[in-house]
DNA sequence: GCTTTAAAAAGTAACGT
DNA sequence: ACGTTACTTTTTAAAGC
């Protein structure tokens, strides 16, 4: 009948507003972090999959859209914390952080398909503190033996990427203070100096006394 | 069968709901209640802490209850009996002896060795680890229904079970998982 | 979905000094 | 750079918004 046709309409229309408005939240959001258009992509085919599945009830469109750019920066090896996503967000971080489990439970998006290697943020860290390739090197070193040493479990990757690239700058002469490092990586200073003081100490690293 | 004789599980906190089969008029009921809250406005139930047994309870006009932080069944038994002997004393009639349901148990425990959460993150299903927002893994037990937080110190934290068997019986299953996948070999891990 | 309550784990954060 | 307090995660019921 005409009635069904007419709510057939309705749907889709509503369907489509939604779509159209999660895809411009996408734009904005991939455009203010200058996030690669693959990114973008991956981030709009998680959203649609997400909505084909239901995934959205309960959930602000927002919420979902900043779970999926922060998903898809995963998938693609992207480093992106949570903390700039959030940041042009309009929802907080706790919300983003829950759409984010929540998808990535029911996309099956497996902590092995979301695992981005610590070098990958070392690169970006370094970038925006303009360090050279050798303290790159040295940063992602200590990182490896850190590892080896099983000092890295459950703690902040963020965190322990930052105080490589802090002890790494002091050794080998482009020093960059605890708070610039702690800046980039979106973590408290404090932070920094706890591994800053269990690298040191466990992996025996001799800092100059700058 | 698993080897769980290094595996130690101590309750924290449990949970309850009951029934006291009695309308309640919270006006009077905060009256006798010492340590106790009442703010219709932000929460519909009188918030009442007891220091004996050391629980907190959530008393509703309905005459239903929730009692929390408990370690063990029978400080909810006291609490409960506590709680009618002092509503009697203020004239609430009971239509029959309470009923009480434990809802959920909370235990902290160790596996006796530690992790590297990454490895079992990679190789254990159905289980979350994020390290930027929690430091340990959230596996979740079907049957019985429990969550099991697993940290790099092999401490756990079994939450959602009904009772200590069935958190027994979860974290055989984690074990039984963690074993499986070769988690369990002594110590050996990559990147 | 939210509100309130308890509790542990280990990490990070935000105060004040 | 300390220390303290507080927040993240998980679970669960209650009555009402």
């Amino acid at each position: 009948r005409l009635r069904r046709w007419q709510s057939r309409l309705r749907v889709s229309d509503a369907a489509e507003r939604n779509l159209a408005f999660a895809l411009s939240e996408l734009d904005r959001i991939t455009a203010q972090l200058k996030l690669p258009k693959h990114v973008e992509e991956e981030a709009a085919r998680l959203y649609r999959e997400a909505v084909r599945r239901g995934l959205i009830r309960g959930r602000s469109i927002e919420s979902v859209i900043a779970a999926c750019v922060y998903a898809a920066c995963r998938l693609l090896k992207v480093p992106r914390t949570l903390d700039e996503i959030s940041d042009i967000s309009r929802v907080d971080k706790k919300e983003i952080g829950r759409s984010y489990r929540f998808i990535a439970r029911n996309l099956n998006l497996t902590p092995k398909k979301l695992f981005v290697k610590p070098t990958d943020y070392v690169n970006k860290f370094a970038d925006e503190l303009g360090l050279s390739e050798k303290v790159r090197r040295k940063a992602v070193e200590i990182l490896e033996e850190a590892y080896r040493k099983g000092l890295t479990s459950g703690k902040s990757p963020a965190g322990l990427v930052a105080a490589a690239l802090y002890i790494a700058s002091l050794l080998e002469g482009e020093k960059r203070t605890q708070r610039e490092v702690a800046e980039v990586a979106r973590v408290t200073e404090v932070t920094v100096r706890n591994r800053y003081k269990e690298l040191v100490e466990k992996l025996g690293i001799k800092v100059p006394i700058a | 069968m698993v080897d769980t004789s290094k595996v130690k599980l101590r309750i924290e906190n449990i949970v309850a709901s009951v029934d006291l089969f009695a309308q309640l008029d919270l006006e009077k009921v905060i009256e006798i209640c010492p340590n106790s809250k009442y703010n219709p406005e932000e929460f519909p139930g009188i918030i009442c802490r007891f220091d004996d047994p050391k629980v907190a309870l959530l008393i509703f006009s309905s005459g239903k209850l929730v009692v929390t932080g408990a370690k063990s069944v029978e400080d909810i038994e006291r609490a409960v009996g506590k709680l009618v002997q002092m509503l009697k004393g203020i004239g609430v009639s009971f239509k029959r002896a309470p009923l009480i349901d434990i809802q959920n148990m909370v235990f902290s425990g160790d596996i006796g060795r530690e992790f590297n959460l990454d490895t079992v993150a990679l190789s254990l299903p159905n289980c979350e680890y994020e390290p930027e927002q929690f430091p340990g893994v959230i596996y979740r037990v079907k049957e019985p229904r429990a969550v099991i937080l697993l940290f790099s110190s092999g401490k756990i934290v079994c939450s959602g079970a009904k009772s200590e068997h069935d958190a027994w019986e979860a974290v055989r299953k984690l074990l039984r998982e963690l074993e499986k996948y070769g988690l369990l070999d002594e110590e050996e891990e990559e990147l």
